[in-house]
This record gives structure tokens, C-alpha cells and sequence, in this order.
DNA sequence: TCTGGGGTCCTAGGACCC
DNA sequence: TCTGGGGTCCTAGGACCC
């Protein structure tokens, strides 16, 4: 029996579970983004079911151009414990498999299994979260994480594909190197200029030509990513996150500072309670601003001494946010809150 | 109808120390 | 008196993902 890892990713989550309850709109175009009203500014489309992609919307879209694009369809808003809920209740029926499971975000989770048939399992899956759940998915099989998050993508929607060494190039060979997951248009775009295009290119250029464009790291990271490798490593541990964090777009740019530091303790108040919450420690604390032009950038600042006390907190997010050059239109401020690690050994 | 929000990880370079 | 090399800490910025 080989190791097989399973990626299982549910198909347009979020407007499955907003069909799920609006069953009368089955085989419609369905958005899910800000809070449902497609006239409103600076807000994107979260999830568009597949009609939608059909016309061309698709995630991070704005929602006005979705709305030209498609103006027949159902617009609701971001419902995000429905959608915790509904994410729950899969990871808890993958859970009850038996094999362990690495959780990734709300729609996504790894499975390791040593079994004769990962099909069979795959199938069993997809059976199973769609009867106790009603909710559709695809599953991807292979021995790495990242080889099988792509094979996912041959499967969707609703379907399994298996990617091994035996198809490997035969299906990745020619594809452009931004199908594997980790590449992305700057990577591709710097390749392009080694004349390296696809997943083959990639895959048999020298070591040292990639170790010297991209670092010892990223550079031998795409190497064996090109040729089908990667992390096979499943985590049952819960995830401890590293940082939290908000960031606002305001409706209207801000030019008054008075605003700006309103907005900015408001941010590092709301960030903190949560971090409060789940009963963590703050290292570092980091502003983001956005101008009209959309120039972005982040300043950050370790705390003399890490802790949850907001007075220190919030001065600090104030006097990062003073270093700035404030004199443009502001479209966008953020804080991050970086969070002390518990000890592992 | 310009371009959301929440994350992680890597790299580069300066400061500082020995 | 023209100048090595290693190590660590810190911040800035880039890139990618969902």
C-alpha cells in the first residue's frame, strides 16, 4: 500500500452553501461579496458560482463589473459563520475517516491514507460529504501536497484525477509553469526571461541557473515543484496562526489625520481583542497605508516588550502610521498584530 | 464603473558585535 | 591608512495563496 495524499477542495463553497439554503436557486447565477448590494463601491466578488464563470465573473472581480457582466444574477451577502459552520461540519465528516487531516483554510483539507485504492476513498468522500451535507467536491490524488492540489484542478468540478510520476509530464510537460501551485506571474515573468516557460522548460534547467535568479531556496523549490515533487508531510496539529490582522477600505478616502487615527485605534482595539481571545501575546505591530494611487506600504515595529497591553499597542500603530507620508488621499489602512509563538520541543 | 480581506514565507540589506 | 569575515537582530519589500 503507498502513502497517497488526498487534497479535497469543495466546489464554489461559499455559493454552494448560500444554494444549499436558496434551493430555488439552483443552476442560476449566483455572487457572494460585501454585503450583497452589486452597486457598492470597492467591494469584489468573494465566490461566484459556475453560471457566473460562465459570463466571466469570477473572485476579486468588483462587484459593479460583475454586475455588467452578469446582470441576471443573485447578489448575497458574505455570510462567514454560515460558512465557518458549513466548514466544520465536512472537516468533521473527513475527520471521522479514520486518516489523519490537515485542515487549509474553509474549503480545503490534505488527507494521508495508505491504501490499496485511493480512488475508492476518493469516491467514498465525495459520497459522503454530499449526502450528509449536500455539498460537492473535488479530490485530487497523489504523494505530495502540491502535486495533488494541482490534480484537484483536473478534477473540478466535481470529479478525481491522480497525478503520479507516470503522467506527470505527460500532463504538466507542456503547461505554462504558473499550473504549479506556488508560481505565480512574477516568477513566470522572470523565468520567461531565462526562456523558461513551461513545466518541462523548468523542469530540466540546471540548479545553479535557478539557485543564482531566485536564492538557494526558491530557486531548488521550483526545481522539484517542475518535476513533481513536493511537501508530503500531513499535519494533524492545529494550525497556530502567526499573525492576525484588518485592514479597511474606506467607501471615500480619508485626507483628514484625525480620521486616519481614528480608523488606525480602531483597527489595533479591534485586532487586539481577538488576539485577547484566543489567548495570545503581541511581538510586533505593523501599518499598512494605501494611497489613492494605490501605493502600498507596511511599517512595523517590534513591541520593547511583547504582551496584550493596548496602551503600548496602539501607540505604537499611531507612531508607525505618523511616519508616513500622509499628505495623499488614503484608501485603505491595516494593522497587523504579530503574535509570540508557544515553545515546541 | 479601476483594483477586498486575511494570511504565510522568503530575501535583501543595514546595524552591531566579535 | 582604507579595511576580512561570520553571526544575529531588525525592518522593508516582494511574492504567493485562498
Amino acid at each position: 500500500m503507498k502513502p497517497w495524499i488526498l487534497h479535497v477542495d469543495l466546489d464554489q463553497f461559499l455559493a454552494s452553501v448560500e444554494l444549499r439554503r436558496h434551493p430555488e436557486l439552483a443552476g442560476l447565477p449566483v455572487i457572494v461579496g460585501g454585503s450583497g448590494d452589486p452597486t457598492e463601491p470597492r467591494k469584489v466578488v468573494t465566490c461566484a458560482s459556475y453560471e457566473a464563470r460562465e459570463v466571466g465573473v469570477h473572485a476579486g472581480m468588483p462587484l459593479r463589473t460583475a454586475a455588467r457582466k452578469c446582470p441576471d444574477a443573485t447578489f448575497l451577502p458574505s455570510d462567514p459563520a454560515a460558512y465557518d459552520e458549513a466548514s466544520e461540519q465536512v472537516m468533521g465528516l473527513l475527520r471521522d475517516l479514520g486518516h489523519p487531516l490537515e485542515v487549509w483554510g474553509w474549503d480545503e483539507a490534505y488527507l494521508a491514507a495508505a491504501v490499496d485504492d485511493p480512488f475508492d476513498l476518493a469516491e467514498r468522500i465525495r459520497t459522503v460529504i454530499a449526502a450528509e451535507t449536500g455539498l460537492s467536491c473535488s479530490v485530487g490524488i497523489s504523494d505530495n501536497k502540491q502535486r495533488a492540489k494541482v490534480a484537484t484542478g483536473f478534477g473540478k468540478p466535481a470529479g478525481v484525477y491522480q497525478l503520479t510520476d507516470a503522467n506527470w509530464m505527460t500532463v504538466m510537460g507542456d503547461r505554462p509553469v504558473d499550473t504549479l501551485w506556488g508560481v505565480g506571474p512574477k516568477t513566470s515573468k522572470k523565468l520567461a526571461t531565462l526562456g523558461i516557460t513551461t513545466v518541462a522548460d523548468l523542469a530540466s534547467t540546471d540548479a545553479t541557473t535557478l539557485v543564482a535568479a531566485f536564492g538557494p531556496s526558491t530557486g531548488l523549490w521550483i526545481l522539484l515543484l517542475a518535476k513533481g515533487g513536493g511537501d508530503d508531510t500531513v499535519s494533524t496539529q492545529p494550525w497556530v496562526p502567526r499573525s492576525r490582522s484588518h485592514v479597511v477600505t474606506f467607501p471615500h478616502d480619508l485626507v483628514d489625520r484625525a480620521e486616519m487615527d481614528a480608523a488606525v485605534t480602531e483597527l489595533a482595539q479591534r485586532t487586539l481583542t481577538e488576539v485577547v481571545e484566543a489567548g495570545r501575546t503581541v511581538t510586533r505591530v505593523a501599518v499598512t497605508v494605501r494611497t489613492n494611487t494605490f501605493f502600498t506600504r507596511t511599517k512595523i515595529r517590534k513591541l520593547a516588550v511583547a504582551g496584550t497591553d493596548p496602551g503600548p499597542i496602539a501607540a505604537t500603530a499611531l507612531e508607525l502610521l505618523g511616519e508616513f507620508d500622509l499628505d495623499r488621499p488614503i484608501r485603505l489602512l491595516g494593522v497587523r498584530l504579530e503574535l509570540e509563538m508557544p515553545q515546541t520541543h
